[in-house]
RNA sequence: GUCCCCAUCGUCUAGAGGCCUAGGACACCGCCCUCUCACGGCGGUAACGGGGGUUCGAAUCCCCCUGGGGACGCCA
């Protein structure tokens, strides 16, 4: 709780215009964890009344990739997480950046040093060796010793030898660090381009950020761009570092813990409404409230309501917002994911029965998968399953001739067919569960589906009777 | 190892010194509803990591311990 009450006070109500951005390096898919960063820093700047910005990370050619980019812009398409502006590619701008690196040179707070790869890595090793932490000791460099032949320099940040830095961040309170454990960071590499850390600070400086979102694992380097900040006479924009998503056993969260990429979920037949409700419930709390509208999210949301403490992965509980997700949604929009899922086209006899049965298939599943994989019998003659057979055995059959012809002479409503199928189980003489269950196994192959009037509805009359005397062949 | 961060039911959380006999949600277990399965309703099991302070009073403030996590690259 450290300081976080004054921190609001006197950062919360800035005059200008909130902007945030997503950062993302297109190395890989958009996970589960950048999901929620993206969505923090879009409810943030809409709860502000500020904009939402995209910033491509791809200054590692080596491993970045257009189809990351394109993976990427796809999956914050789908949750509803769209940048106010284009988005920005940090690699158009290294020319930028070593402007400002040689600005830093040219006044006194940067420095050219000489040291090789090979050098820092048996710096290193030799750290390691003795036990104790590596720290960059640049000395000799910042004091001028003279450069030797035939080596390209870096150009590092003279960081403060003495004293102690301290960030105020939104969601972690004051935090405190010496000087001295800070080191001489590279702004700029041998070859000219610059570092994540350097190129970072620039870019978030003239896009005009105000407030960096991001994951608590940058925490410590926010003092190494501080330090650029600093050195630069720039004003530090407002940090908020979340904690991390982990999996269900604690650990950092990845592909072994199940699903971690946005498009897995919308494959796995999740809402983008039920993730980003869930996401934004990860860390965040308005009361009791679960179920949360974006518009209910954008009205809440802010950061001093987001905790410190990392969270685990808990896909049940996803699971089961979906449901509630699902049981919300229009039911025009189901229909199409269900036609989509089972590949049929809009207008065919298929598709006005996936209609008519959507209402009553909703509130049975829990995914988009699901709900297809039920609605599967209404499209062809159903093939039973092993219980919904031994439902249909002799005895189970003996009363459907009875039952089909009752059911011919009924209006074909539901009102009347559900007191059609009551009056002749009490004319049989028959619990209506024992006549009920076999007439589920004939129309629809298995002893779990929607009630009957509906499924007898969405078939249709000659549909149903049909299936009725196919199960008794 | 060094630095930084964190700590309430199994999980996500509510909790700003008395409203706490610690509330809600998921999961789990009962019961009800019922033509099946769901949905829904009702009820139950289950937590303040440990130790010291401060205070009339601590889940809440302070310190230590323990336990977790993160960062320590010419990666991002």
């Amino acid at each position: 709780m450290l300081g976080r009450p004054a921190i609001v006070r006197t950062l919360a109500t800035p005059a200008m215009t909130i902007r945030t951005r997503f950062a993302p390096s297109p190395t890989g898919y958009l996970h589960i964890g950048g999901a929620r960063t993206a969505l923090f820093n879009y409810l943030f700047s809409r709860h502000h009344g500020g904009q939402f910005l995209l910033r491509i990370e791809d200054t590692d050619k080596a491993r970045s990739t257009e189809a990351a980019v394109a993976q990427i812009l796809e999956s914050l398409d789908w949750l509803g997480l769209t940048p106010d502006e284009p988005p920005v590619l940090q690699s158009s701008r290294e020319a930028r950046h070593a402007e400002i690196a040689r600005a830093l040179l040219a006044d006194g707070h940067a420095y050219e040093a000489y040291d090789t790869p090979e050098e820092l890595a048996a710096m290193r090793a030799e750290a390691e060796a003795q036990k104790r932490s590596f720290r960059y000791d640049g000395r000799r460099w910042r004091e001028g010793a003279p450069p030797p032949p035939g080596i390209a320099p870096v150009i590092r940040i003279k960081a403060p030898l003495a004293g102690e830095m301290l960030v105020p961040d939104l969601v972690q309170g004051d935090v405190r660090v010496g000087y001295a454990e800070l080191d001489d960071l590279i702004l700029l590499r041998s070859d000219g381009s610059p570092t994540y850390l350097h190129a970072v600070v620039v870019d978030d400086h003239d896009m005009g950020i105000t407030h960096v979102i991001r994951g608590d694992d940058h925490l410590t380097n926010t003092f190494r761009q501080c330090l650029i900040y600093d050195a630069l006479g720039w004003d530090r924009p407002a940090f908020a570092h979340i904690p991390l998503i982990h999996g269900a056993d604690g650990a950092k969260l990845s592909k072994r813990h199940g699903a971690v990429s946005v498009l897995d979920f919308r494959e796995q037949g999740l809402l983008p409404e039920a993730v980003c409700n869930y996401l934004l419930r990860l860390g965040w709390g308005h009361g009791d409230e679960e179920f949360l509208t974006r518009e209910r999210a954008i009205d809440l949301f802010d950061l001093p309501g987001v905790g410190r403490a990392a969270s685990r992965m808990d896909y049940a509980k996803l699971s089961h917002l979906n449901g509630l997700w699902i049981r919300q949604a229009a039911p025009d929009r189901l229909v199409a994911e269900v036609l989509g899922r089972l590949g049929l086209p809009p207008s065919s006899t298929a598709a006005g029965r996936v209609a008519a049965l959507v209402p009553d298939l909703a509130p049975r599943a829990r995914n988009l998968v699901e709900l297809a994989e039920q609605a599967t019998f209404v499209v062809a003659m159903p093939v039973l399953d092993a219980k919904a057979a031994a439902a249909l055995d002799t005895a189970g059959r003996a009363h459907l001739p009875a039952l089909a012809q009752a059911l011919d002479a009924t209006d074909w409503s539901r009102t009347a067919l559900e007191a059609a199928l009551r009056e002749q189980a009490e004319f049989l003489g028959v619990k209506l569960k024992d006549l009920a269950q076999p007439l589920r196994a004939a129309l629809t192959g298995s002893l779990q589906s929607p009630p009957l009037d509906a499924t007898l509805v969405a078939l249709g009359r000659e549909e149903s009777l049909a299936r009725i005397v196919a199960a008794l062949a």
